[in-house]
DNA sequence: GTGTGTGCAAAGGCTTTGCAATTGC
DNA sequence: GCAATTGCAAAGCCTTTGCACACAC
């Protein structure tokens, strides 16, 4: 609940309307506890209030993206998946088998980046990270 | 050329066809000196052969990247680019702002995915690793 | 000759957009 | 009240698929 109130407040700061529908999508990407889809936030939000339109949930979501707030990232299956800025846990591996999704911790990343920083004079996104590859259990 | 040759007596080991078609695409990909979009290579193939079709290219990479000839990447901007496996694994930073691609060497790599490996019991996949963030000119 | 591969056209997913109607501030 | 926001429907991308014909082997 935490985040979802700097989202809402952050919006309003910033002169956003807070509407229904709004409210309804920070809520669903605050209560997801990983990355989630357009359509999951609409399935979501439909399943409560059957109005919701899943324009307005792109349109949100593209709204929070140029805001910062949310970042998306491609896991490998042609969609894009959104996830609250404010809940840390930026950097994934994704199991390109069974499509399990791990986060690692910042730390392990930050010297490559600046490594990366230093010899090619470029400035990562470290909220766009992801490592594709088999997880254990796919290994086997 | 080597590459090329590569692939095309691949495909003809294994039982496939080598038709007017596919020896296009596969030059296109070789010669592409980057990362190749399905769409490009279609272009590219369609300006000598005016009866290339799409779907051909896209039958064809699925086969090549079933084979493991070639690896498909997301840069970021909705639509997958293919690449030739026997050009090496090449890792980019992709600047969010210009789409600018800068290979980084396999070497600056290699221990984070050893301690990926190691901490997290998953095996990274080489090729498929991106760094999306922003260049020294789009920083200014 | 035979079955793999192609061309064509249509459909499929995901996402975006134009426009009129609605609604938060 | 008025501009920001929504809903709807349609279109826009990129990619996939069904089917009949063509052609590499």
């Amino acid at each position: 609940m935490e985040q979802f109130r700097d989202m809402s407040s952050r919006l309003s700061e910033l002169g956003y309307r807070l509407t229904p529908q709004r409210i309804m999508i920070l809520s669903a990407i605050e209560n997801s506890d990983s990355h989630i889809s357009a359509e999951e936030i609409y399935l979501q939000v439909r399943a409560r209030y059957p109005h919701m339109n899943i324009s307005t949930v792109y349109r949100t979501l593209e709204l929070l993206s140029e805001l910062g707030l949310v970042t998306e990232t491609d896991m490998g299956d042609g969609r894009v998946r959104y996830h609250s800025i404010g809940k840390g846990h930026h950097h994934h591996l994704v199991c390109q088998k069974c499509g399990e999704i791990v986060d690692i911790e910042e730390s392990m990343l930050s010297p490559l980046c600046d490594e990366i920083g230093q010899r090619y004079d470029f400035k990562v996104n470290m909220k766009h990270v992801a490592f594709f590859g088999l997880c254990s259990k796919c290994r086997e």
